[in-house]
DNA sequence: AACGCGGGGTT
DNA sequence: AACCCAGCGTT
């Protein structure tokens, strides 16, 4: 048996039930793989059947507006994704009438379809023999030949795309890659991988030669930046003061409250001195409640965000502030802690949310 | 080639 | 605290 006959007989007998699996519908292998971009099986699920379920094609998709689009999205993460899906759908319900495409060619020039995504949707819709190199990939191939290049470098991603190449199985691509990948999520895992009943351990680098721990080798990231973030709720009536962010920054186009950033640690009282809060508050805002600050974790940035209720006679609203019903706030895309924190507030108004 | 982009789970 | 997760787009 060669290495690829191993790993899809004990896909065959070990495969997890997933949804995503029992369909060949290029439109819902396309949804299901954007979703698992840089995001665990059992996070996604959720928002796969939630998705689907909204949209079950990509006219209905198309026919989405943006809000629409995060507001679904909200706390899966690197939100972008979301935005280029309704490009790429809108796109394919013009060029290809509706019908999603399922050749690597076509696919990888869409909007948020890249060299992994192309070829899992192409070889699981349509068994085009494209070889996928996701992290799973990456590892069981670096264990397995006993590869030391960085995967993250240049010369490394193209070493393992051709690795993968060499050993794709042409007779069902799809199969062999849902193979490789489900190896890599369920025994060649990142720590303590289950060698004892991996298919393929005879053969394998890392196994005989203990060296699992040392592969893949990955270079170092970057290190994480700190950001002093200072949110102010502002309410008249039953409407509160939102703010629509910019495309640049984190949380592009989604939905937080009028802030103030600091480069240092702040005093969330003195933070209303400051020029820019007298400009828009007034002098007269007065400070009732304060709370933080609370650190929200990034990729890369560690956030330290104080909430500040605020209350001032002479707001002067920026272009992209706007007051909104408190009943409407279920409809805006926001990030978590925002969310997180408004939806506290207003369920238990008389009990300031995460005081200290 | 390097950087930016979320949120959550595991070790 | 470090690392990882069915990566991709921009600079």
């Amino acid at each position: 048996m060669n290495f690829s006959n191993e790993i899809t007989q004990w896909y065959s007998n070990n495969k997890r039930d997933l949804p995503w699996r029992n369909t060949t519908d290029a439109y819902t292998i396309w949804l299901s793989e954007i979703i698992l971009q840089q995001t665990r099986v059992e996070q996604g699920m959720p928002y796969f059947y939630r998705f689907l379920e909204h949209y079950p094609n990509v006219a209905a998709f198309a026919a989405a507006s943006e809000d629409d689009i995060l507001k679904l999205w909200q706390g899966l993460g690197y939100y972008s994704r979301g935005r280029n899906m309704l490009t790429t759908a809108r796109l394919v319900n013009e060029l290809y009438k509706g019908t999603f495409p399922n050749q690597y060619e076509q696919l990888i020039k869409l909007k948020g379809i890249g060299e992994y995504t192309a070829a899992a949707i192409s070889s699981f819709s349509a068994n085009e023999a494209k070889a996928v190199v996701d992290g799973n990939v990456y590892r069981v191939l670096a264990r397995y030949f006993g590869i030391s290049e960085p995967i993250n470098s240049t010369k490394g991603k193209k070493l393992f795309q051709e690795t993968a190449n060499d050993i794709l199985n042409h007779d069902n691509p799809g199969l062999h890659n849902q193979a490789m990948m489900e190896l890599g999520a369920i025994i060649c895992k990142p720590k303590s991988p289950a060698c004892g009943i991996c298919p393929v351990n005879i053969g394998c680098h890392a196994f005989l030669n203990n060296a699992t721990t040392q592969l893949p080798v990955k270079l170092k990231t970057v290190k994480v930046r700190e950001r002093y973030l200072n949110y102010f709720l502002i309410t008249d009536g039953e409407k509160v003061l939102m703010n629509k962010r910019g495309m640049k920054d984190i949380w592009a186009n989604m939905y937080d409250l009028p802030l103030i950033e600091t480069s240092e640690k702040p005093d969330p009282y003195e933070v209303v001195q400051l020029s820019e809060a007298v400009e828009y508050f007034g002098s007269d805002a007065e400070v009732i409640e304060v709370s933080g600050p609370l650190t929200h974790i990034l990729t890369h940035q560690r956030l330290k965000v104080n909430f500040i209720i605020l209350k001032s006679k002479g707001i002067k609203l920026k272009q992209e502030w706007f007051y909104t019903e408190v009943e409407n706030l279920k409809n805006l895309a926001m990030p978590q802690i925002i969310f997180i924190f408004l939806t506290n507030f207003f369920t238990f108004k008389n009990n300031f949310p995460f005081s200290n």
